[in-house]
Formats: structure tokens, sequence, C-alpha cells
DNA sequence: AATGAATGAGGTTTCATTCAT
DNA sequence: GATGAATGAAACCTCATTCAT
């Protein structure tokens, strides 16, 4: 549906407008985006631990504008993630129309695995390493879990991979190898073995 | 329920005494080791947030008496995780005997990750996650990075596990695996499936 | 629901206009009376604690246009406050033209102890209660003080009073009453009895 | 049962030590009544919106001893009145031996509110006046109202107080009264016509 | 040497008030 | 004039660390 979610998507005022009506709202959204921008990139390199008025300072805001929009750090922390396990979501139901559903599925794995390794940023909370929001970051991962269930399924189904695993350990593969990708800075490059690795492990054996 | 947790062991020492000439030092010691234990044990189960005060209390001493021991909450987990690396360590040398490389360090990769995925202590001292006590982090984890090189070369060059990975990678996928474990906590009796995929993955193929 | 609350009176101004012409000024008066009754309304049922924000959402407004018209929350607390001192005057004059002065005493007393028992606006400016807006509660408790010596004065003068006590005594009783009963809510209906201790304890003896 | 409450109460170590073990104790009970007191003053004096800093400034202790001491201000607060109505409550007590039931209750009334009167602080907390704390006061005065209770059946029983009013009516126009005069200071004397009042309107007719 | 009470900096969150649109 | 997003001072509370006993 293309729904509007947190980032900033196209607004679609600039097709329609002959006057200017609802300006202000424009802003308060850049600056939810920037909230959150700011919120992804102080939580990646600092940890959850920060102070909300770090995001603030880095989003250009003052304190009470964060809480305006998130009324709670954890809330604040729920949003990013959000954000972007979005992405994850889609990539997956891309694929899902593939005609060879073990390429899918590995093809799925790599990508999002190559992917974090550039952002690496929000590996953690997609995980929800740190213990307190462990509840939230879990909550919301249920959704990454639904779409790759699907790609696992077929891809097994297919005989491409090994009938002994679910869902739950593909993503437990996958987070893990973002997390320890986050600490190792700069080897970004060697990704490729790793994720060759996991697919090898993960395919089903001809005998 | 005073009773030695995890991994450490009794000391014989105050067995012997029957006089008490020096007493005071042999308390202070059999107080230095309860405060490991219970650090060790409520480190594993809470993670590093967890307050001083806490582990006072399983330990059964005063908050002074583990300052006086351990001036600072990272200088205690540093305590706490020297004893993990002289495992980590003597583990490996065990293995280095073993009569097949490949088998050695597939073992090695199962124990680590065994051990590790109901200890958050571990995880977070060998995945350097949870900020501030980085330089303790990087200590054990490098030695993990040591023994971890000589068994995979030895595994390597036996032909049992495949050429193109490094040492590095291979501890990403340990560390990856832990902290992706940490989460989905109860369901640590699936983790056999997990550790088959990696060791599979890493197993050199035939062609 | 956009009813007139409680004690305020529709303006008939704006049945006469057809035309348009200074239609914004009758528009910020409009908003001007339904931002006091906003904040009668709340400040009565929630006290002096709410936020602003609430008071302009009960009164349609945004919380800008409070700012415009009552520059300050002690100001429109005054605002308030000064629609009931009013309401005493008036209250109280009208009782002053009684035959009976004793009984024109009587039921000011009763009269201000029931309006004012599900009040906590009255009560917070009559008692002088929840800090800060000393000022304001001032104001209205000196007039209250006036009033009550009138009719006070004139009941000890008709022997229906007794004669040893003052219009700050009676004052203290009538607060007093009005604040034990802001915490026993719900229990309203019995301050009949409490208005009839009250009454009898200050009827002048027969002997 | 004599029983150790919250403020200090003689220390039975001054009769039976010897040696002095248990030294440091003392300092802490010290402590927790100087706060208490700190509280109390601070409390009456500016209202529930005191900031904590301000008692332990008052106290001469740092934040954290307050918060040690009752981890809520909620808490603190219901400490402060619980010392107080203690007060009361054996007051009350010590009267129910009395002959004269209608006299032990009317004397009860008017010590209850002479003491008030010059105490003045606490009567605030006593009543639950400002909003959000009322909770706690409610719980805590149940105290009081059933010694009331007490006190007010026998007087009813012996024909000497009116049969149409119970405890909680009582307790509203003691603590009323008590509230009222916190309000104006300096008039504690005329008291004694405020308590003739209610005295006399509690009095059963004759008729 | 042991104890645990005291400390206070630092973190989260609220809300009266301002100001750009 | 109206709006409501933004602001930031100030309040509550936590916890690593110190220090008197």
């Amino acid at each position: 549906m293309n729904s509007h979610q947190d980032g900033s998507v196209a607004q679609p005022d600039s097709l329609v407008n002959a006057d200017r009506p609802k300006s202000l709202r424009v802003d308060a959204q850049r600056n939810r985006a920037r909230i959150l921008d700011a919120a992804h990139a102080v939580f990646a390199a600092e940890g959850l631990s920060v102070r909300i008025e770090e995001i603030a300072r880095h989003a250009g805001v003052g304190i009470g504008t964060v809480y305006r929009n998130f009324p709670t750090k954890e809330l604040l922390f729920e949003a990013v993630i959000h954000r972007y396990q979005q992405k994850l979501v889609e990539e997956a139901e891309s694929l899902l129309d593939f005609d060879d559903p073990g390429e899918a599925f590995f093809q799925y794995i790599s990508r999002v695995i190559e992917e974090g390794a550039a952002n690496k940023a929000l590996t953690a909370a997609v995980s929800g390493t740190e213990i307190d929001m462990k509840a939230v970051a879990t909550g919301i991962s249920d959704q990454l879990l639904d779409v790759l269930s699907k790609l696992l399924e077929c891809a097994q189904q297919s005989g491409s991979v090994r009938a002994d695993i679910g869902a739950e350990q593909v993503k437990a593969l996958i987070v893990g190898t973002l997390l320890a990708m986050e600490q190792s800075a700069g080897q970004a490059d060697r990704s490729v073995v790793i994720v060759s690795v996991i697919c090898d492990g993960l395919r089903a054996r001809p005998d």
C-alpha cells in the first residue's frame, strides 16, 4: 500500500497544491525524520546508552522535540528499528516471486548481510542487543520472521535448503553475522566469505 | 545455597588450618574468591548492567569489600573475564594434541558457542558489546583469535576446513552466533542446529 | 458535547449579526469565553495542576490561543476565579435584603460550601492552597471575608448568631469544610450534615 | 506495644551496652529522623511541590540519602503523615478509658485541633490536600478513622452527641479545621472559638 | 579489613511558555 | 489571530564510588 511510515517519503503536496495550506506539518515531518536519522546514527555509534540530549543535538532540535515525537527512549528505539526492518521486509517480499526458491532464499541472506555490513548502524537494534529494550526489539522482529519463514519454506520444499532448520535459526544466523560485523569495523569486504560459509552450511546435502 | 556456582573451584587452603595464625589473609582470599564467583554468576545471568550492590549481596559481603578487591566495576569484570581467557586457552591447547585437527577445530567452535550461549558476560566480552568496557573485551577477543588461528591453520592444512577463510571470519561467526542467541533466551537447545550449519559451511568441499 | 458547562452563559451577540463586518472580534470573544469555560471546568475537576494543553483541548482551541488571551497560567486562573468572586458577592448582596438576617447568614454558608464542595478551583482559591498562585487566592479570600462580615454582623445583631465569633473564624470553618471535602470525593452528599453541624454550632444559645 | 516506628525513639543501646558494637546504625537513624523532620517542615512551609533536593539540603544530607530511606517522594510523604497520625491515634486511645464518653469525645476534638493549631505544619499532610498524593493520605488516615469511630460511638450511645453524624464527617470537621488554621497564621489563639462552635454543633439537641 | 550509609553527577521525562508559519 | 511544534529549565530518580565507623 506504499503507506506513509516514519521516514521521509515523497510528499504528494507538490503534485496537487495550488495554495500552501498545511506547510507547518512539513517542518514537523522533517524534524521527525531528522530525529530518526540522528538516533539511528548515534545509537549505532555509541550504543543504546547515549543520552537523549545527544540525539537531540545531533538532530539539531531541542530535547523536548525528541520527546514530542517519541515519548520514551524506548519508543524512539522502537521506531528506529521499525524503519530499518521495513527495508528488510520489503526486500524479502520482492524475492518471493522469484522462479528458483532456493536462489531467492540464498540471495536474500546475501543481500541482507551485505547491506547490513555496509550499514552497520542498526544491526544492534535489529537484534535487540543491549539489555533493557529487548522486549521491544523482540516484538518488532516478528515481521522479519514472517517473510523469512515464507522464503525458507519454499526453498526447503524445492529441496535446496536443509530441512532441519527453522526460520528462527536462520534469523539468528543473519542477525548474528550482522552483529559480528558491526564489531570488526573496516572488514566488510570479507563478508563475502562469511556469507558463503553460511549459505553452504544451509544447503541441503546431496546424500 | 552457598554452593559454588559456575566455574569456580573450592580453595583447599582452608582445610589445612587448625590454628588461626594468619586467618585474616585467608578470609580475605576467601572473600575475593566469593566475589569473583558471584560476579561471574550475576554478570552471566543479567549482563554487564547489574549493580555492584547486587554482586555484593550474592557474594554475601558488603559493597565496600567488593571495592577493596576490585576498585572499579570495569576491573571486576576484567577479573571475571580473565578466568574465561584461561579456560579458552586451555581448551584450545588440549585440543591441539588431538589426532584429527579438523575434528579438534570443529569441537572447539561447538564448545565455545555452547558455553557462551547461556553466558551474557562471555558474549559481551567476546563481542565487545556494551560500550565502556571495550578495553577489557579487546583482551579476551584477541586471545580467542590467537588460539583460533592455531586450530584453524592445522585444520586447513589437514584439508578438513575450506582454505578461503581466516580466523577473523571464524571469530565473527562465533561471536555472531553468541549475540544472536542472547536474544532468544530459552532456545539454547536449538543452538545445535546452528552450530551444525556453521560447521558444515566451514568444511572443505570435496570437489 | 460543545455544551456550555459550568457557570458561563451564552453571548447573544452573535445572533444579531447577519453580515460579517467585525466577525473577527466576535470570534475572538467567543474563544475567550470558551477558554474560560473550559478552564473553569477543568480546574474544578482536576485541580490547579492541569496542563494548559488540557484546557486548550477542552476549549477546542490551540495552546497559542489560550496564551494570547491569558499570558500566564496564573492569569487564567485569576480570570476564572474572578467570576466566582462576583457570584459570591452577588449572592451575598441578594441575601442582605432578606427579612431574616440569621437565615440569610446560614443560607450563605450552606451555599458557598455546597457550591465549592465539587470544585477544586474554588477550594484552592478560597483556601489559598497550592502555592504559587497565592496572590490570586488572597484576592478572593478577602472578598469572601468582606461579604461574610456584613452578613455576620447583621445576623449577630438580630440575635441569631453567637456574638463571640468573627468573620475570620467563620471563613476558617467554611474553608476547612471545603478542604476536608476535597479528599473524600463522592461523599459530597453528606456535606449536608456537616453544614448542619456548623450552623447549629454558630447559632446563638437561648440562655 | 511501644514499637519502634519511624521517628527517633529511645535507643535501648545505652541500657545494656558494655561495648559499642552497632554504632553505625545510630547515625543512620539520626539521618532518617532528620530527613523526616526536614520533610515535615518543608512540606508544611512550601507545599508538596518542593524538590527533594530542598528537603535534603534542609536535612543536611545528600539527595541520595533521602532516596535510600524513602525510595519515592510519595513514600517520604507517607512516612511524614504516618508519624504525625501516630500522635493523634495515641491520644485517642488514652481517652478511651474515660468515665464520661461524651467528655472524652469533646476533649479529643479540642485537643487535636488545638494541638494542630500550634503544630500547623502537618495538617496539610494529614488531610491529603494537594492533588497527586491523595491515595497515600487516604489509605493512611484509616487508622485515625478507627479510633475516632470508637470514641464517637460511645459518645453517641451515652446521648451526648447527635446521632446523625458519622466518624467520616467528624474527621472532615477536624481535618478541615486544622487545614483552615494552617492558612491563617498567627491566629491560633482564636481556635478556641472554632472548637467551641464545632463541639456545640455536635452536641445532641435536648428536644 | 569489612561494612553499608552517604554522596552527587548524570539520566529520563514533564510542562509552561515562545515563535515560526 | 490562530495554531501547535519547539524549547529547555527543572523535577524525579539511579548507581558507581567514597568514607566514617
